[in-house]
Order: structure tokens, then C-alpha cells, then sequence
DNA sequence: ACCCTTTCTTCGAGACTCGTAATAATTGCC
DNA sequence: GGCAATTATTACGAGTCTCGAAGAAAGGGT
């Protein structure tokens, strides 16, 4: 019981073409036909008129020189990699206190970075911050731009539909980027969607397409790959898992709710337990969150305490996660995450585990590899899902 | 960033084949060459030569008599629909305390029924009951056996993982059913998945085939389709909604655990609310629901107190539900969905509507208007998504 | 040098969908 | 009752596509 489809046999060139383009990018630099082949099933003859009609269009170059792994003896394998100029996508991570660019070429290498340590306070103010980002990153043929915005973002419209505080509502944003940056669409979404696509293109995404992955930061939430396809649900709310109102109601949460989960894992809602165990906080977050995690380290009490605390309600988190969607992998992004890294987690799962009714997967909750570009690769790879389709 | 897969064009013909039977079936008896041409976006060619090849096998009959919808002039329509005599699929809700069978051709309309009112304490006992079921009701070839098992079943391994209530753990069902009824394969699966299955192929999915499946009974839970695909989660557990832990942990669940859902939302969780506002309970859970209904018509206090519980609870689940997956619909199937109706959905929905981000599309929350069979033909729907697969 | 192994390309066969033209089956009008 | 108009269905030719098998390329080993 799958979709009512109308494939002709074109389109089915169509879908091979995007699946060899995937396999190339997942073999990385060191692909060839043969690998390819290997890996989408594909016969020899196809993948080479496929990989023929890429290189003739100058999105792969073939690589004469170091064969692959040929196996000993035999003619060597010709090297397959994505044309470093063949163009460029562009990935726009906006957040409240920055907003950090990046290029990328089709492999999904970073090329040039841009920016900025403050915020964009309008929608004006935006526009002119991407079209500065873009001139500046500006090289080869620019493919595509994504943009992440916090908070709530309606993908089909366009619009944000309300940032993290609720203070701006329903604004309109693709329509005015796309004009400002004189292109015919720009691609907008969350930080939590840019982060799934680029776990799919870059991270665990690659060994297993089936996966959430949250996002701890000064907010909170998930995003989902089904088979690897990013649901967003119907209105764009899907993932919205650190507004779930699971914990003590007696904290509220900046979007106005009680007992969400991001009123305890979010940066503040950490530095809050934290001073509520008594520990000293310092003033910028994250150096607040750094010395949390040295004075877990060190053992302090208060920060003991203030990690099982945390601990438990990351749990009672991972149980709705695992008992409502039981995902194949759990992938833990955010620069919190990357902070407290196992110091949290590894606490959190070992309580979680025992509530759920069946026992865990192996290596079900990771940290993601991917590190401070993720949001930017991730926005990139928003416009690299529609170039694909658009141009190859 | 979807599957990598390996189609060749006689695949293509595979997937249009099931195209034009799932057209067929969603047309209904009035279905024509021109309504399956407008659904399913074929060419009338295309759709012309698969439905010859359909009813050279016997699985289409074409009925020359009344036209469908013609216009008015022109040539009438030549009416498609299954051939009852094809084939039977055998569908058994296996419970507590009953067994329910039924045969269905392929169109899914009930043609035989078979009940035991009582259920199975034993593999053995539930392969004979099986048995005697699929002897009964054996008429034309039968194309498959699909049971649902309450409790949490691997489908892969064929295995009930564990009853309801924790007694029975896992017990291999799959293979000893197939040799018990002599056949290649059973396919087995709980009534959750069941339930989506038969919404999929007779209910709401036939117009919205992203949903989510409440199930209400003695136990709770919740189905889950993404875009058609019935989803079980990685390790089989995905739905277990009636489990998670949102609720005051003062109740303990069945399941041994505190503040599941089900632990007040199951039918025996509901006259535990009932008690404790004070109402009085009658003995056999089904007259004590309906009365229950009846004392809220009636304006009874206690009942409308507990209702007023029931429905907040009920709320907390909506929200979770919504914010993680945001399911385009959700259907409320199951005995104590049917007897309370919109006395309980109502009130849920009001106290969940504002707790979400964003507001609700119309008619998102809907009762199932499949009623007391939804099981059996979700389970033979089992058995009918492999025979598409294998015999069209 | 020559053979062997492995990789890649070419070519013919078979299958499929589609658009268009032809055929079939009615209704409405004269 | 007969004929034109209308709609449904089928037949046919063109264009694609994938695949297996056979052939060409490119080194390594002896």
C-alpha cells in the first residue's frame, strides 16, 4: 500500500541517475563504477552510461590517477569524484545571536565560510545578511541557497510561523530571500530538519536512513528521517519534541507552555536546575555549560546532582522517542551535546533503557560526528536535495 | 535523498499493476478504465493493457451492465471489480477472551464468519483454534492467513514478544500457524497494526493515507501510516502509545509499569476513574463503558467528572501524538472509542487544541467507521498486501 | 613479451509507457 | 429510424530504458 505514482521510463533514468549520484557522494572521493554498481544494484552497463551522461554534463570528474582498491592484479579502477567547480550551494545557519554561512561544492566540502556575530532582527535585516553572505561566498555557478531559522517554519509557504519565543509570528521569508538574492526559490527550514538532512548526506545518516536526531542547544527538538526521507509532518511540526509537555509543570518554557522538555535541557534549563542545586553558574552560557561539564568531571556534588536530575528527564524523553517512533539510531547534535557528550547521555540512556519494552538496539543513542558546521551543511544540503533532482 | 533501489522496467510494469489494483480497489464496484486512468495518473493505454493482463488472470471481471457515471452521451463505461471467486483471504482477531475470524474476497467484503468466545491459553490451543477457523470458512483458493496477536509482536521473527499483561513472553506463533494450516507463510502482527491496515485499505487512508490509528479498548495504542506504509518502528514497538509515560505515576499499568496512558485511558483504567469519582461501577467492562456513556447523556456528576479526567488525559496524548509526528489525521477505532464517541473525543480535543503550536487542520480527530471488524479485516489485509505483491 | 585478471564499454534483445489514430458503444436530435 | 456527436477502449508505432554477453582497455606477474 504505497503511493499512486505514474512512472514512465524516463523517470526511471531519472531515479538512477539521482541514485548513482547518491552512491558517488556516500563512496566519497575514492568511488568507482564498480563500487557504484556494488552498492545500487545497478548493472555494469547502466552505471557506466549513467556515470558517462554525469561527466558530460561536468558534475563528476574521472580520476585516472591512484586506483581505488583493485583487488591486485586487473585494470585499476577509475577514480569517480563530484567537479569541485562544477558549482556551489550555499547554507545559511541563522540564529538568535549569529548567523554563520557557508559554501559548499557538490561533494558537500566546505569552500569558503562567512559570518556574522550578531542576529538578524527583521526580515529586511535578513535579506541583507544572506545577500551579503552570498556575495561574499560567491564562486562558481551558485546552485542553490538553504537557509536554517529557529523556531517554526512553514516549508510549503515560506514563512516563519514563530521564532523560539513566540515573539515574531507568520512572517514571510522564502519570497522575500528569493528576491533579495535574485533566485528563483530559496530553500528555508528549521535548524532541526538542516540537521537531519545533514546527518543523511554526511553523518550516521549514511550507514542508517532511518533516524532522529535532536538538537540541544539554547533550544531543543528532533528531527525525523523515515527510510531516509525527513518527514515533517503535515504542518510542518513534526520533531517538535522539546515542546512535549512530559515534565514537572512548575517550569515554564519561553514558548509560554509548562513542563516542556526544553525548559530543562535547553541551555537555560540546565544553568536554571543548576542553580537550583546550588551550583555557581557563570555568565555567558557556554561557558556556563563548559564548567558544568569540568565540574562533573571534577566531581562536585551539586553538579552530580544537577546531571541526574538532567539525566532523568532526557530519559523520559528518549522513552517517548523510542515507544512512540523506535527509530533505528538517536543521533545527539547541538553544542550542548557536544559538551556534556557522554557525561549525559550515557546516564540518560542507562535510565531510560530499563522503561522501554524491549531491549535497545546496540549503539541506539550516539553523538553526532558532524561538529559545528552542521547546521550550515545541513542548510546546504536543502538546496542540494532539489539541485539533484533540478539538475542531474 | 530516498532509497537506492533497482528498478528495471519490468518492475515498472510490477508497480503500475498494483497501481491499477489498489485503484480498483479504492474505486470501489463502480470502478471503470477512465476512473483508474484519472486516480492513479497512467496513460489509458497503459491502464488499458494492465487491466486485460488482470483479468486474463482472473482477478478483474469486467461488468458490460450498468455504466458508471458516463456523462450522459458517449460510450458507457465498462465496470471493473474483483472476482469474488478468485480468492479468500482469512483475517483472526485473536483476544483475550474471544477469537473472531472471517473470510474476505479480494475486494476485502466479508464473505464467512467464525467465532470463539473465548480466547486461547496456548500456542497449541490458538493453532487449533486457527485451524478449525480457516476449516470452516475455507471456500475458494485462499491466498492467505493474516492474525492479530494482542501484545507486542515481532513480525520479522514471527514471535509474540510479549502478552499485554507480561505472562506470555516470547513464544514463536508464525511458524508453528504455518504448519498447523499448511501453509508457506502466516503473516502475524497485533491489532494496532491491524487497525491501520484495515483504515489503509477500507477507511479513512483510502483519502488520506498519512494517519495515525487510536486504538481504544481494554489495552490502548496507536497505529501509525506515513504516506500509505504502515510503520512499525525498527524493532516493532513503534505505536506502543498506550505505554508511554505521561501520566501521574501514582497508577500502575498492567504492563508493570507507572503512568502509561493505557493505565487510564484502557477500558479498565476508565472504571478505575469512574470508582474514584464516586460513580458505580456495573460488572462486565462493556456494560459498565456503555453505561458510562449513558450517565454522562444523562448529566450524572460523578460521570461527568470523570469524563472531564478522561478527556485531559486523553489531551496529553493528542499532544504528544501531534508534536512528534503530526500525523495529517487521526482515527479513533476500538470498543470504548465506538461507545463513548464524541462524548469523549470532543472535550479531548478542546483541552488539546490550544496546548499545540500550531492550530489543528479541520477533522483531524475522527472516529473509524469501520466498527466491530476493523481487526479481522486489517488482519486479512496482512495476508492481501503479500498477495498483491506475489499474484498480480 | 605474453598471459591473466579486473574494469569498463558497446551492442542487441526484450520490455515498457505514451501519444495518436482507429474502433466501439451509446445518446440526442432530426 | 437514421445520423452526428460524444465518450470509452484498444491497436500501433516511436522512443526510452535496463540488462546480459561479448569485446576492448589497462595493468601485473612471470
Amino acid at each position: 500500500m504505497s503511493e499512486l505514482r505514474n512512472p514512465t521510463s524516463r523517470d526511471l533514468r531519472r531515479a538512477n541517475r539521482a541514485a548513482v549520484f547518491r552512491a558517488v557522494h556516500r563512496l566519497g572521493p575514492a568511488a568507482s563504477r564498480s563500487d557504484v554498481v556494488e552498492l545500487t544494484g545497478l548493472s555494469a552497463a547502466t552505471v557506466s552510461v549513467v556515470v558517462g551522461e554525469l561527466t558530460e554534463r561536468g558534475v563528476l570528474v574521472r580520476d585516472t590517477a591512484g586506483s581505488g582498491r583493485a583487488s591486485g592484479a586487473g585494470r585499476p579502477r577509475e577514480r569517480l569524484r563530484f567537479d569541485r567547480d562544477f558549482g556551489q550551494l550555499v547554507g545559511i545557519d541563522v540564529a538568535e545571536t549569529y548567523v554563520h554561512a557557508r559554501a559548499f561544492d557538490l561533494s558537500l566540502t566546505p569552500t569558503a565560510s562567512w559570518s556574522s556575530d550578531r542576529g538578524p532582527d527583521s526580515v529586511d535585516e535578513l535579506v541583507e545578511m544572506c545577500r551579503a553572505a552570498v556575495a561574499d561566498l560567491r564562486g562558481s555557478d551558485l546552485l542553490g541557497v538553504g537557509v536554517s531559522l529557529p523556531g517554526l517554519v512553514d516549508v510549503a509557504e515560506g514563512r516563519l510561523v514563530r521564532s523560539p519565543d513566540g515573539r515574531v509570528r507568520d512572517v514571510a521569508v522564502a519570497a522575500p530571500l528569493a528576491a533579495g538574492l535574485a533566485l528563483p526559490t530559496v530553500h528555508v527550514d528549521n535548524p532541526l530538519r538542516a540537521s537531519v538532512l545533514a546527518e543523511l548526506w554526511a553523518g550516521a545518516g549514511r550507514s542508517e536512513p532511518d533516524l532522529a536526531v535532536l538538537t540541544f542547544g539554547t533550544g531543543v527538538g528532533a528531527g525525523l528521517s523515515v527510510d531516509g526521507v525527513l518527514r515533517r509532518g503535515v504542518t510542518d511540526l513534526a520533531g517538535e519534541w522539546g515542546h512535549l509537555p512530559l515534565l514537572d509543570p512548575a517550569r515554564t518554557c519561553r514558548c509560554g507552555r509548562t513542563g516542556c522538555l526544553e525548559a530543562y535541557l535547553g541551555a537555560p534549563g540546565i544553568l536554571t536546575t543548576l542553580a537550583e542545586r546550588g551550583a555557581s553558574v557563570t555568565e555567558t552560557q557556554t561557558d556556563a555549560i563548559a564548567a558544568f561539564a569540568a565540574d562533573i568531571d571534577a566531581g562536585d556534588p551539586a553538579a552530580r546532582g544537577a546531571l541526574a536530575d538532567i539525566a532523568e528527564q532526557l530519559a523520559v524523553g528518549l522513552v517517548v522517542l523510542r515507544m512512540l517512533l523506535d527509530p533505528a539510531r538517536v543521533v545527539a547534535a547541538g553544542w550542548v551535546a557536544d559538551a556534556l557528550g557522554d557525561r549525559l547521555l550515557e546516564p540518560a540512556l542507562d535510565r531510560a533503557a530499563p522503561r522501554m519494552l524491549r531491549p535497545l538496539p546496540d549503539g541506539w543513542l550516539q553523538r553526532s560526528e558532524l561538529g559545528d558546521g552542521q547546521v550550515t551543511l545541513g542548510a546546504a544540503a536543502l538546496a542540494l536535495d532539489d539541485a539533484v533532482d533540478r539538475l542531474v
